[in-house]
RNA sequence: GGGCGCUUAGCUCAGCUGGGAGAGCAUCUGCCUUACAAGCAGGAGGUCAUAGGUUCGAGCCCUAUAGUGCCCACCA
């Protein structure tokens, strides 16, 4: 028997192991298997950069629910993968070329993407690394990434057949743009934050010059492009001028004044300027009133060339400079201070412009209700359930999807356009002849959102469009594990998705985890600096303490604070775990652990039925993806009742050689660590695995070993009864010898007062040991007991411990008076409760009959101590 | 403006369908006891934010209030 290391070195076998896993092949599910399937798909991280602890946590409970499920004999599917992130990589790949002095036109679309699938290459690797240093068992054959040949295959057909079916369409509309990464975005990538500004009030006269209406506006600039002002249509204030027109300041030009619904009488002036190139508001009014649409900016938020005198500025430069010229004019009535909200690009945080713009896009509302259905009739759960109002407020708001982009890296539209008759085809295949004309066809430049891809990764991963294997054994699959800030993005997407062109929500459960926050409580980040990495913690403590930090003392949907404490906790926990199996297998020597049931003992069949207990109680955790109160429950199960009382309760039966039960003791200790490193493992792979293998009657290995079973027959009541007595007088013994200070090296006798002895005999050794007692004396009466004794009443009997001239009486008194309190206010609390009718006649009886029991638990107690303090009196 | 969390020991947080308040860390006391000082044993520390209500019984359910955080919307 091998005798591993004194401390835990997590070092010496955490990539052993992994590789191991690997080289055996463990964790490859086969698609031709007679086993029930659990599948998951791996929320695939972007390849914008390195893993943070958000992703640790991602993986890290997916990787817990996979371990889990495979021991239960599921052929466990866990498809790993990675994202193009088209906008997110362009920008850093378009970042990284400003520094070397280049631009992406100087490169060319071609060479771009090979700098990208370079990156991709570097970057990807990277991730999948990291992740194999998080001890995640992912099916690594299986690898996915978004521009992978069969996802581009499926992102055409489903572009293509949504085409078809008019679900996707191109048309120009109101879009979000970002002057800087000069692409179109999606509503879902703008984020809007608050800014102090002004409101201007200007005044817009009529064409006589006798009458005016002020506009205020937060955006001057965009007044070159107005073509109407606009008033409620029940304002008495205007009702006059609707229909008639003013002139627009600088512009010298007649524009009309119109009444619509929109606008608020009671903000402002009440009156608004209609620039509809350039709100989406003004853009709907602008429709309703059949207004003409000018633009005043250039794709990167310049002014153009419709006023010479600002062309070329910036909207900052142009709002001052065109304010300063209203004041001039003489039209600027006031200025207010004023904050209000900006958009900004969630990827540069540049400030967004609404802008009209040809772009691809898809229709959402034929989409949102079977994907609402889905939810609303629990076919897809989202855990915690409060997530699905998150989920429905979105679902049932959504507009429209901008789904194209200004962008090179990632799936091209597949739209063709005919350079002769300009008619266009959209098309799986590569067209290069128009069908129409026989024209040279060209292909259009833009690039899909990177969630159009990602919207197919539960069945796209799988084959689909395919029929594959894989897909029909694996789809729909079971479980997604996200945070709650990608539900809009990716969750709803994949739903909606899934349902059109699947048929099937594509995953039963969405659990849904918090963000990783830092020791503060603020969210990490790059600009503030606090991120942690994960591969330095694993470095220092480990996978397996890395795991542990993520999981202990949290609860789904919530977010959690990182802190090194919590490392270092698992990190000693895991140590203690170690020490324990090392003494196990320091006395296991060449014995072959032949279990005897006829040579157990009381404490063998305790721990078996603690651990029997701890087995139903974590299987139900985990069912219900409580992990938090799962690892608590294994450590419980491991430190505070196999390290702290078995292995001290066997200790004499192992050092005597020739004790008839020692090879049932250590049957004992190796079956229940055997159990406690099962129920472990999801949690830590690696200690479980490597303590594992060097214990006895092992499997080739703890990941594919069977999860232990909640066993009837397993359930020793009476032994579990009569050891937590035991415990409870060890207990007590080293409180009040702790309350004396009398070290444990000074043993005193113990006098068990009772007619009772079984219990005491069984247990004997054990209070010699744990309680120190050189000597347990049982005996029926009170005989010969010496005053200089402190006493302890115990169910069903009173124990004497004489400590001679240690004991104070008068001190003694006062410690049992102070019991006698507690027991009183036990009894006291149970009698309220007795004596109220409603409880008597309401509550269940068996609570009422628990109520009993202590009431009569506590009178016994009671009455000694009482007897006890008369007598020292 | 709408919605959703959170408020429990000094700190970070658990607490499942209501039935005698928990963990880790920190702290105090005593121990280098032949698995473990990354340890052992023992202790102290909480009117579960506040006010009502439902109930025989509320940390848990309902209502309101306060503080705090987040999400959505975006009246120029």
């Amino acid at each position: 028997m091998k005798i591993i290391g004194k401390t835990y070195e997590p070092k010496d076998f955490e990539e052993r192991i992994y590789n191991n896993w690997v080289e055996k092949r463990y964790f490859e599910a086969h698609n031709d298997s007679t086993k029930k399937p659990f599948t998951i798909v791996m929320p695939p991280p972007n390849i914008t950069g390195v893993l943070h602890m958000g992703h640790g946590m991602d993986n890290t409970l997916q990787d817990i629910i996979v371990r889990y499920k495979r021991m239960q004999g599921f052929e466990t599917l866990w498809v790993p993968g990675i994202d193009h992130a088209s906008i997110a990589t362009e920008a850093k790949i378009v970042e990284q070329m400003r520094k070397e002095g280049i631009t992406k036109e100087d490169l060319g679309r071609e060479k771009f993407l090979e700098r990208a699938w370079e990156w991709k290459e570097k970057y990807g690797g990277t991730i999948l690394n990291q992740l194999r240093k998080m001890g995640v068992s992912c099916d690594w054959t299986r690898v996915s990434f978004t521009m992978d040949d069969n996802l581009t295959r499926a992102v055409k057909r489903v572009f293509v057949t949504m085409y078809e079916k008019g679900q996707i369409y191109k048309g120009e509309r109101m879009i979000n743009w970002c002057p800087k990464c000069l692409t179109a975005i999606s509503d879902a990538e703008v984020d809007y934050e608050e800014e102090a500004g002004h409101l201007w009030h200007i005044r817009y006269k009529t064409p006589d010059g006798k009458d005016e209406i002020i506009v205020a506006t937060t955006r001057p600039e965009t007044m070159l492009g107005d073509t109407a002002v606009a008033v409620h249509p029940d304002d008495e204030r205007y009702k006059h001028l609707v229909g008639k027109t003013v002139i627009l300041p600088i512009m010298n030009k007649e524009i009309p004044i119109i009444a619509d619904e929109y606008v608020e009488k009671e903000f402002g002036t009440g009156a608004v300027k209609i620039t509809p190139a350039h709100d989406p508001n003004d853009f709907e009014v602008g429709l309703r009133h059949n207004l003409e649409v000018i633009k005043v900016f250039t794709d990167d938020a310049h002014m153009n060339g419709l006023v010479p005198k600002y062309e070329g500025m910036d909207r900052i430069t142009a709002r001052n400079t065109i304010v300063e010229d209203l004041e001039k004019l003489g039209a600027l009535v006031k200025t207010e201070n004023y904050s209000h909200n900006v958009g900004k690009c969630s990827r540069c945080h540049e400030t967004v412009e609404p802008a009209i713009s040809m772009q691809w896009f898809m229709k959402m509302k034929d989409l949102a209700k079977p994907a609402n259905e889905a939810v609303r009739n629990g076919d897809m759960k989202f855990i915690p359930e409060r997530f699905d109002k998150i989920y429905f407020s979105w679902m049932d708001n959504v507009r429209d999807w901008c789904i194209s982009r200004q962008l090179w890296w990632g799936h091209r539209i597949p739209a063709y356009y005919c350079d002769d008759c300009n008619e266009m085809f959209v098309s799986e295949d590569d067209l290069k002849i128009c069908p129409k004309c026989g024209g040279k066809l060209h292909q259009d430049e833009d690039t899909l959102d990177t969630w159009f891809s990602s919207a197919l990764w539960p069945f796209a991963t799988l084959g689909w469009p395919e029929k594959t294997a894989d897909f029909k054994k694996f789809f729909p699959t079971d479980v997604l594990v996200t945070g709650y800030d990608i539900i809009f993005f990716w969750v709803a997407r994949m739903l909606f998705s899934s349902i059109e062109h699947t048929g099937k929500p594509p995953f039963k459960h969405v659990l849904i985890h918090g963000l990783v926050r830092d020791e503060l409580g603020r969210k990490m980040s790059k600009s503030l600096g606090n991120g942690v990495d994960p591969l330095e913690v694993i470095d220092k403590y480990g996978a397996d303490s890395f795991r542990y930090a993520l999981v202990q003392g949290t609860s789904p949907g919530n977010d959690m604070r990182y802190l090194p404490d919590k490392i270092e906790a698992g990190r000693n926990f895991a140590n203690k775990l170690w020490n324990a199996s090392r003494f196990a297998m320091m006395n296991f020597g060449d014995s072959e652990l032949k279990h005897d049931e006829s040579k157990m003992c009381i404490e063998d069949k305790w721990i078996l039925s603690k651990a029997n207990t701890a087995i139903k109680e974590i299987t139900d955790c985990m069912e219900k993806y409580e992990f938090g109160i799962a690892i608590q429950k294994i450590m419980e199960l491991i430190r505070d009742e196999i390290c702290d009382w078995y292995i001290e309760m066997i200790k004499p039966r192992l050092y005597d050689m020739t004790n008839e039960t020692r090879d049932e003791a250590l049957y004992t200790l190796n079956e229940i660590l055997r159990i406690s490193l099962k129920l472990l493992h999801p949690f830590m792979p690696f200690i479980t695995e490597e303590i594992y293998m060097n214990l006895k009657h092992n499997d080739e290995s703890i990941m594919i070993s069977e999860w232990p079973k909640y066993d009837e027959n397993k359930c020793f009541n009476k032994e579990e009864e009569e050891i937590e007595l035991i415990k409870e007088i060890i207990k007590n013994t080293r409180n009040i010898r702790a309350n004396m200070n009398v070290a444990p090296s000074k043993k005193a006798s113990m006098i068990f007062v009772t007619d009772n002895s079984k219990a005491i005999e069984e247990g004997k050794s054990f209070i010699e040991k744990l309680a120190y007692a050189d000597k347990i004396i049982i005996q029926k009466d009170k005989t010969g007991i010496s005053e200089n004794s402190v006493s302890i009443a115990a169910p069903g009997m009173e124990i004497y411990i004489p400590f001679n001239e240690l004991v104070d009486i008068k001190q003694e008194i006062e410690r049992l008076e102070k019991e006698l309190l507690t027991y009183q206010n036990e009894i006291n609390r149970v009698d309220k409760m007795l004596s109220n009718e409603g409880f008597i006649s309401k509550a269940p009886a068996k609570k009422i009959d628990e109520e009993k029991a202590k009431k009569a638990k506590y009178e016994d107690l009671l009455n000694k101590t009482k007897e006890r303090i008369e007598k020292l009196k």
